[in-house]
DNA sequence: AGATAAATTGCATACGTATTCAAAAACTGT
DNA sequence: ACAGTTTTTGAATACGTATGCAATTTATCT
């Protein structure tokens, strides 16, 4: 079976009924190429009779430039990442440029992944949901692939890197809620995540500076389940805490179901909840959750102009940016006006 | 500027120091060519020292198969489609495929955006977004690129389709609410999207076929904060609707949110809200909201399937499939047990 | 018109791979 | 050891485009 398809028409072929060569109706499609408004109209002519429009795959061979853009995530039913990579498509697609979507499901695999990603030549990646190996980074380098890290930030500054200020984030989810509470507790994402550890650091490290000892923890993995889980575990205890700092929102609205729906708790009156993020859903209003804005267009601009910068002028060094949360007070807290 | 990169390593420069010729570093990488044991090991070595790895896009240029599946999106920042892109990636990936992900913001670029995933030689497409124009449709056929519409069909059958039965879906969540309700109201999505259509005039219909005529409507764009502005129209009268039906959950629960916080309605007592797709939130507890689902792993699987039976064996035909949703009955309605 | 400059054209080649084909090498059985 | 068979090999070519270059045409100016 599988027969390959040789029905596509070739630039030759419009040359042919054009009466032109070929390297004619190639510089038809060539921006800027020296061809006569003669020539051009009776290529036109042709390649609309015969349907034709010029391979990508075959140019991108000669000119070594793809037009294409890798980007690497994982989990985007999370609502963050879902506008981020809504933001990413917009911004890669209005610069001419395609996205290649990878998916990334254990992160074992991210070394075949991003292979598979400089195998098609791609102009760039965007990787948000991985820490590099140095193999990778050292065939990005070899093949002189520029590469931004997307909320994730290489210890060592090798490559270029947005991000936000997660330690920041969690210092001020502290300070907010440090004058008005007293049991502190704090729903983590998985041990490996940089930015769970991060954002639960900077706010454990503020109460710590408080003379707060006997703070909880409990762990998620950044979906509401796991969150509703966390605060199921937390609430139970009759030490239960106060006031709750969530390391994303999603799991601070679990938390908050599990507070008012199994607990019959008030919020904010018996409970204070803090979330990180700030997606669509903490505003409304069933929940109207406190919580710690990331810029996400801010870091999608930063992170795509970075790119490109280095996709026009190879030279140029890396660059990592860390930009600041914005604390956003709505009524899950109680806190001083 | 702009150097073009020269460095990378070909399958001459590995040939070259394995002392073989690039033919045999070819074979190497091309399951059950012919090669023995011993030149095999000479290459791997060599490409390990050089970190070689093939030029995918040589190779499809040759081989005139990408690997590349054309996905077409808009709007994915709805919960609903950005699972539909989970699936679809991780499936597509599985099949060791990759994806072109390709935005859509205005429907009239469509044309222009489907064109160049045509440009890219993409082996395939599944498009969830648009309808097609008679021109693409043609060029598809010209390319022998398999199509597959996902939620979306064609009127003419010319083109493979999985979608689900809207229209039975709107039936089945008016027979839910008949029995127990008076007011009955339907809040749409835009005049021109064909789901919507589908599964309103489902609903419409069969209240019309239990004689109920002074139904109202209101119109959203599919979004939460178009479901609270759409149901303040509806609440604000004094006839206000004991019943709401929402072509999509995320419009119905920002209906539940303008009913309970803003008119102070209990649901279900005063009003029942039924949805349709049930995204992870319809079964949050804050909600638990009553909803047609849509059965999305087995729609994408279809589709994938569907997709790649055309991939690998051209002369297979189009095939339409329509699949019913499941009501699932929450509390945010009241109907008999 | 003629000389010169400028714009256009087609030829040939390169991009990096897969693949056909004929030649060479490695086996097989006696 | 030898003819016959199978496996492996490298040279040559194709894929569809862009582009450097020399040749040709067209425009410009006196």
């Amino acid at each position: 079976m599988k027969e390959k398809r040789n029905n596509r028409v070739s630039s030759f072929d419009v040359a042919r009924l054009a009466g032109v060569s070929q390297s004619a109706v190639s510089r038809c499609y060539t921006p800027g190429a020296s061809i006569s408004e003669k020539s051009r109209a009776k290529v036109l002519k042709a390649a609309k009779e015969l349907n034709y429009s010029p391979n990508i795959i075959a140019r991108s061979l000669v000119q070594k430039t793809t037009r294409i853009i890798g980007v690497v995530m994982n989990r985007y039913a999370s609502p963050f990442y879902s506008r981020v990579l809504g933001e990413f498509t917009r911004k890669i697609q209005e610069k001419g440029h395609n996205i290649l979507l990878m998916n990334i499901h254990n992160e074992q695999g991210v070394d075949d992944i991003l292979s598979t990603a400089l195998q098609y030549q791609v102009d760039g990646l965007v990787i948000t949901s991985a820490t590099l190996s140095s193999t990778v980074v050292e065939s990005c380098l070899q093949t002189q692939t520029p590469v931004v890290l997307f909320n994730r930030y290489s210890m060592h500054n090798e490559v270029s890197a947005v991000y936000c200020d997660g330690s920041d984030g969690g210092r001020k989810a502290a300070e907010l809620l440090l004058p008005r509470h007293r049991r502190f507790a704090c729903i983590k994402g998985e041990e490996g995540s940089s930015t769970s550890r991060d954002r639960s650091q900077g706010f454990i490290q503020a109460i710590e500076e408080n003379g707060i000892r006997d703070y909880l923890c409990e762990r998620g993995d950044f979906t509401y389940d796991s969150g509703y889980a966390a605060a199921e575990r937390l609430l139970d205890r009759k030490d239960r805490p106060d006031a709750i700092f969530c390391v994303s929102d999603l799991m601070a609205l679990g938390t908050m179901d599990a507070a008012r729906h199994k607990f019959n708790l008030k919020i904010p009156e018996d409970l204070s909840v803090i979330g990180f993020d700030d997606i669509d859903m903490a505003s409304w209003s069933s929940y109207d959750l406190t919580t710690l804005r990331q810029p996400l267009i801010t870091m999608v601009d930063a992170a795509i102009s970075q790119l490109f910068r280095s996709i026009e002028n190879l030279d140029e060094g890396t660059l990592v940016r860390k930009l600041k949360t914005d604390l956003i007070t709505r009524t899950s807290t109680r806190h001083s006006p």
